[in-house]
Parts: C-alpha cells; sequence; structure tokens
RNA sequence: GUGGCCGUAGCUCAAAGGUAGAGUCCGGGGUUGUGAUCCCCGUUGUUGUGGGUUCGAGUCCCAUCGGCCACCCCA
C-alpha cells in the first residue's frame, strides 16, 4: 500500500523546529498586546466573493491562485483565504466593530495560495496580520511601520530593510495610470508578454518588473509622484516625519506598487537578502477604500501582514533555536512490579508540578539510562533494582556526575524541586 | 503555469552498465562510574513511481510524482 503524503506545498512543522515557531509567535503576540492590539480569529474559508471584491479581479491571486470550489449542499462558491485582511474588514462591517471608534485588532493563521512552491513560498504558509480600523492619519502609518522595526530588532534580525513608497489615492492612481498605459503603448514593441497583457488590467504592476528591456521603458515613463495631490504628498510627508523622528531608516522606492488592489497612499515592504527570491517578509500599507467596497462605511484603515515562514527561516538561519524543554526527571523501573510504582511515582511527582518522563516500554537498563541521558532530564530516579530496600528509589544526577543516593518517594519532592 | 538541477536505509552520503555499501541512529551484549568514550553482534532498502534500451540498469532513455533554484508573484 503506497503510504499517503502531504498535499504539494503544505508542509509538517515538525520538533525540534516548532521549539521555534513557538518562540517567535510567543515574543510576537506579546509584542502585539504591548502596542494595543487585541486578536480576532475569521474563517479560514470565506464566500469567494469578498476575495473578488477586494483583492481585484485582475489580481493574480484572484486570476489563478485561490482555492475555490462550489459547495455542492448549499450552493456557494467558497475560497480558502488567501490573505487576513478581507476577512478581518468583512468581520469588521458584519460586527461594525468600528462603531464606537476606532479598533487596533491581529490574527494569526493559515493562508492558502495555489503557486509553485519554493524557498520561502508554500501553498499553505502562516501570516500574522495587524489592521488599524478607523485610523485617518500618517501617524498610524508610521506606527505600523515603526512597531515592525522594534519588532526585528527584538527578534535580533538586523538585516532586514524598509522599503516605501505613496500610490496617492485612486483618482490620481486612474489619471496616472492613463499617462502611464499611453506611454507603454508607445514603446509597446519593448514589452514583455506579461507587460502587455497587464496594458489594459493591471498596468501599475508593469513599473516594478525585472525584465530589463521593459525597465528601459519604465524608466522614461512618468512618475506617479507628480500626480500626486496635496493632501497625498501631506499625508506622506506625515508618514516620513515621524519614522525620522522615531529613527526608522527607510529607502523610498517609487517603484513599490502592491499586488492587491485595494491599497492607496502608504505602501511599504520589509525585505531581507537573506532568503533568495522571495525576500519580502513583511508588507503591508493604507487601505482606505476597502470598507466601502466590501459594503461597508467609508472608514479609513492601515494594516500589514508577515510571512512567519519567511521570518522563522531567519531566525534559524540565526542559529536561534530554543533549547527544548528539560525534564525533571526520567523514571526507569526494573520489572512488572515496579512499573507500577513508577507508574504512582511519576503521577504524584507532576502533580507536585515537576516535569517528569516515565520510561515506556522495555528495554535493558542501560538502554533505559541511555534514554534518560538522551531526554535531558536532570536526575534519573530508578525503581525496582535488587539492591534498593522495599519502596525505595534511587536517584541518580545526571548532569555534575554526583553520587547516586536513595530516597522513600515522600522525600524526592523537596529534592527535585530543591535542585 | 514556464525553465534548470536533483531523488539510494529514519538522517548524512558512497557505489563512474557487472553481487546495493559506510557513518549515524535504533536493539542486544562486553569494558566502565548501571550514564559518556571504547569493543563485539544485529535490524533497516521493491535505489520516488511506471515503462523502455541491454545478456545485465541505482547508473542510459521516456513519462510521472516529489524536492531545490530561478522566472512569475507575494507574506
Amino acid at each position: 500500500m503506497t503510504p499517503i503524503r502531504a498535499v504539494r506545498g503544505m508542509n509538517d512543522i515538525l520538533p525540534p523546529e516548532t521549539a521555534l515557531w513557538r518562540e517567535f509567535e510567543a515574543k510576537v503576540e506579546d509584542w502585539l498586546e504591548r502596542h494595543g492590539y487585541r486578536n480576532i480569529r475569521m474563517p479560514v474559508v470565506e464566500p469567494t466573493q469578498l476575495f473578488r471584491r477586494a483583492i481585484g479581479e485582475a489580481t493574480d491571486i484572484v486570476e489563478k491562485e485561490m482555492y475555490s470550489w462550489r459547495d455542492e449542499l448549499n450552493d456557494e462558491q467558497l475560497t480558502l483565504r488567501p490573505e487576513g485582511t478581507a476577512s478581518c474588514v468583512r468581520a469588521a462591517i458584519e460586527h461594525s466593530l468600528v462603531y464606537d471608534g476606532p479598533k487596533r485588532l491581529w490574527y494569526g493563521g493559515p493562508m492558502y495560495r495555489h503557486e509553485r512552491p519554493q524557498k520561502g513560498r508554500y501553498r499553505q504558509f502562516h501570516q500574522y496580520g495587524v489592521e488599524a480600523l478607523g485610523f485617518p492619519g500618517p501617524d498610524i502609518d508610521a506606527e505600523h511601520i515603526a512597531m515592525c522595526a522594534a519588532l526585528w530588532r527584538e527578534l535580533g534580525l538586523e538585516e532586514v530593510r524598509l522599503e516605501l513608497n505613496t500610490i496617492g489615492s485612486s483618482e490620481e492612481r486612474a489619471r496616472y495610470r492613463a499617462d502611464l498605459v499611453r506611454h507603454l503603448q508607445q514603446h509597446e514593441d519593448r514589452l514583455d508578454a506579461d507587460a502587455r497583457r497587464r496594458l489594459h488590467t493591471n498596468p501599475l504592476r508593469t513599473l516594478d518588473s525585472k525584465n530589463a528591456g521593459v525597465q528601459e521603458v519604465v524608466a522614461s515613463a512618468p512618475s506617479l509622484m507628480q500626480y500626486l495631490g496635496e493632501a497625498s504628498l501631506a499625508h506622506f510627508d506625515g508618514v516620513k516625519r515621524l519614522l525620522a523622528a522615531a529613527g526608522v531608516e527607510y529607502r523610498v522606492n517609487p517603484r513599490l506598487v502592491r499586488g492587491l488592489d485595494y491599497y492607496n497612499l502608504t505602501v511599504f515592504e520589509w525585505i531581507s537578502d537573506r532568503l533568495g527570491a522571495q525576500g519580502t517578509v513583511c508588507g503591508g500599507g493604507r487601505y482606505d477604500g476597502l470598507f466601502t467596497q466590501l459594503g461597508g462605511k467609508p472608514t479609513p484603515a492601515t494594516g500589514f501582514a508577515m510571512g512567519n515562514e519567511r521570518i522563522v527561516a531567519l531566525l534559524a538561519d540565526a542559529g536561534r533555536t530554543p533549547a527544548p524543554p528539560v525534564p525533571d526527571a526520567y523514571v526507569l523501573w526494573h520489572g512488572e512490579a515496579a512499573l507500577e510504582a513508577a507508574f504512582r511515582l511519576a503521577q504524584e511527582l507532576r502533580g507536585h508540578g515537576l516535569r517528569v518522563v516515565l520510561h515506556a516500554g522495555g528495554g535493558s537498563l542501560k538502554s533505559q539510562m541511555r534514554r534518560a541521558d538522551a531526554s535531558g532530564a536532570r536526575f534519573a530516579l530508578l525503581l525496582g533494582e535488587e539492591e534498593l530496600g522495599a519502596g525505595e528509589v534511587s536517584l541518580k544526577p545526571l548532569r555534575e556526575g554526583a553520587a547516586q543516593t536513595r530516597h522513600k518517594p515522600g522525600h524526592l519532592v523537596n529534592i527535585l524541586k530543591g535542585a
């Protein structure tokens, strides 16, 4: 019988790597709560229409990367969420979360995109998402960026750098878009297939094309910055000023555009050079239009998401794997009669808050001892050895080579706790 | 979705068309300080899968699945 394998691009995360994940998650969630963000949890499955409306029909995600199907029982079109912002805003509208004022929210969990797997890109991957709903000013944009900077510092990731841009309002973008399309069409012979296809669907995306010929055409194209009005420029200035005040370094990248249609004004990306082609560790920006796009009241908002696999990869790369928890005692037993006593002893010690591993299965005393040593436990407790008196337990320190001693079970708690 | 490289024991890797191996791990035993080191013995494979070429295929060819990398895209 051929064994069943995991679905392509969807990975098991195994010990000891899970220890690194849990440490990362604990640090991130502490950091979020410290910044005043509260946890929200949304379903993994949403109506397909949510993402079509929020992310945009002409985006790669909606065009070809969503896990979508028809639930025949209810005749509904459903989709495994490819990102979290749409769900979060949907929930905010559905439950009138901003009715009594703006909200700072965070969530975490798996996202699904049907892409070809490669390093740092998987079909099921994990994100932490952070959304600030109902805040209009550049201060909240800067807060998001600055809190990221703080997180990288706390995680010890010094090499992550910030790229920043503004993409203006939808009106400004529309005017720019028309001129950009005109320019691209004048040089259509030098565009690649992708750029041509996007001419009428998503021309802004050609700005960050890696194709050399396309780059030349883009270099001579008008710049979006020239189309920005006073309000947009002031917003961008506000963000930059606060970042400077907070000592956050950034590089303005005028070609930085986002792959999701809901963004406006501020957009940013945190990038590492140590991850190969998938270097973006965190990305986000402002999305003032999304609430109305999804049928809610006009509500300004900003947010960002980080790719957990990529960040954990950076942590692992830096050799930051935490030591596994060390048991206080490993209980061995010699003979069936001793198993019962060992079982009871282990239970009792655990009841006192001690970490106790009971040897399972048989094996020679030597192999049991090897297990005890491999477990990292501080002490081995042996029951049922011939030289021991009735009810006695032999206690052997595994670390510092001290002599082994004999005890009644009642004394062990104090010894193990005191040591 | 397109292209390049790669799939041999649980893990790390040998075997350049001619009997599938080593280290590690795991199990048993010996030395020992009932643990480490050291010594002896033992288990582990449809060589990813399916076809083909050949007297003979882990090795060559085709397909397929999976992995890695790049394009693409994004977190």
